[in-house]
DNA sequence: CTAGTATTCAAACGTTCGTTTGAGGCGATT
DNA sequence: AATCGCCTCAAACGAACGTTTGAATACTAG
């Protein structure tokens, strides 16, 4: 007997788990090294081998501990708003908010590791370690599909290759607000107290998301499609 | 006598910084060895650590060897904007491509490295390692001082704290559409021949950004500021 | 041509990396 | 009490890393 999924939620897995999220986040990947890893854990060094397998396979596990359900949040609200408009098409404001709040969600978790996560998401955008983009791109690969079918049908009239494009700017000032760190010295500029304010956030990311989103097309371009 | 600066261009020192750009850009910093760099550009192992001290000092004059005319261009189309405006304020729309040209003109530079050089300009913005980001940092507040005042002379009607965000927006936008690679399966739906043009993608992001940049304040954001 | 400097080279240095090993401890089952 | 599977542990492994060394070579100035 003694499926995985009965016995009590091993104190070694998780704490290995919070404590990579974390350190990813601050150094990277490669900069990460299995033995601050273990030791700050309070963990042996070979844990990681015994109960992932690899260094890989525990990056892995980081992403998809977070990733599968916060997309399946994604691919649900999509699904109740559809429901709630009983056919008619969504407006491009809702699908953008339900985009961008399950991530941001994570923000507001302090204690918890949801913030370092969300930070090293979006730093995972743009992770040179092919692997790693591969294995990030197949994890989002059907919220991106429900996505971007939604917003065909809340802006019918957008060309669909400019519709790529957009949402392709989307996602990067999601990825890189999410990323940013007290590094990117514009935020010196607003209150501290805001910083981390997942609906003021929102709103703001909304604001500008759906404007851009909506944007008219320039002579070239049209002249060009 | 023989200054460093009379001699003629060595080889050497050009052929490590083009091969560590294109290395830089596909493997990462810490992914790139030394060997395998100096292997690629033909020339010895310690070739690096004599020419540039160190491999983080490498790192740096790639940076620099770009980046500082790639800013000065950047003030220069500015101040050359202001002076054709004689003293009235700019059209946001004409700010934000003379922010976003410099980056994307590099794009069409297939042969030389402009390309490799941009790509990994736009993943470094989220570097993890932390002087590589306060290099960066230090870079760039010239040119970014420059175009915060030029924005706040542009859109005056705007709170600081609110433009400050919205370039934050921006900047990431910018970023992300630079570091994208082939792996952002979303521009699978582009025409290929379309992917590099800098004209097609200045005209498309300025669309965005200034749509975004202009967009109305949401109902909350009004409240809390 | 020669002296002296600038560069290249093969080899090695010490360190750190991810991973493996085999012995030992713990707890549940019979 | 004996046994078996799960887990932990200290120690070691080989490989790869950035860097250093000292001799050999190329180049330049007098």
């Amino acid at each position: 007997m003694s499926l995985r999924a009965v016995k009590p939620p091993h104190g070694t897995r998780t704490r290995i788990l919070d404590v990579a999220e974390e350190l990813f986040m601050q150094l990277g990947f490669e900069g990460t090294s299995m033995r601050v890893l273990t030791t700050k854990a309070g963990v042996n060094l070979a844990a990681v081998n015994y109960h992932f397998g690899s260094k890989d396979a525990l990056i892995e596990a980081v992403f998809r501990r977070r990733l599968d359900p916060m997309n399946a949040q994604r691919i649900k609200e999509l699904d109740e708003l559809e429901a709630q408009a009983k056919g008619k098409a969504l407006e491009p404001d809702a699908v953008i908010r339900a985009f961008v709040r399950p991530g941001l969600s994570h923000l507001e978790d302090t204690k918890g590791g949801g913030r370092n996560f969300i930070r090293l998401l979006g730093r995972t955008y743009t992770e040179p370690n092919k692997p790693i983009r591969v294995l990030i791109g197949q994890l989002y690969a059907p919220a991106m599909e429900r996505y971007k079918k939604a917003l065909e049908r809340a802006l019918p009239q957008m060309q669909r290759d400019e519709l790529v494009w957009r949402m392709h700017f989307m996602f990067g000032t999601l990825a890189y607000t999410l990323a940013a760190t007290d590094t990117v010295q514009l935020i010196a500029g607003c209150k501290p107290e805001d910083r981390y304010d997942a609906r003021l956030l929102e709103d703001r990311l909304t604001a500008f998301l759906t404007a851009g989103l909506n944007a008219p097309l320039k002579q070239s371009v049209r002249k060009a499609a």
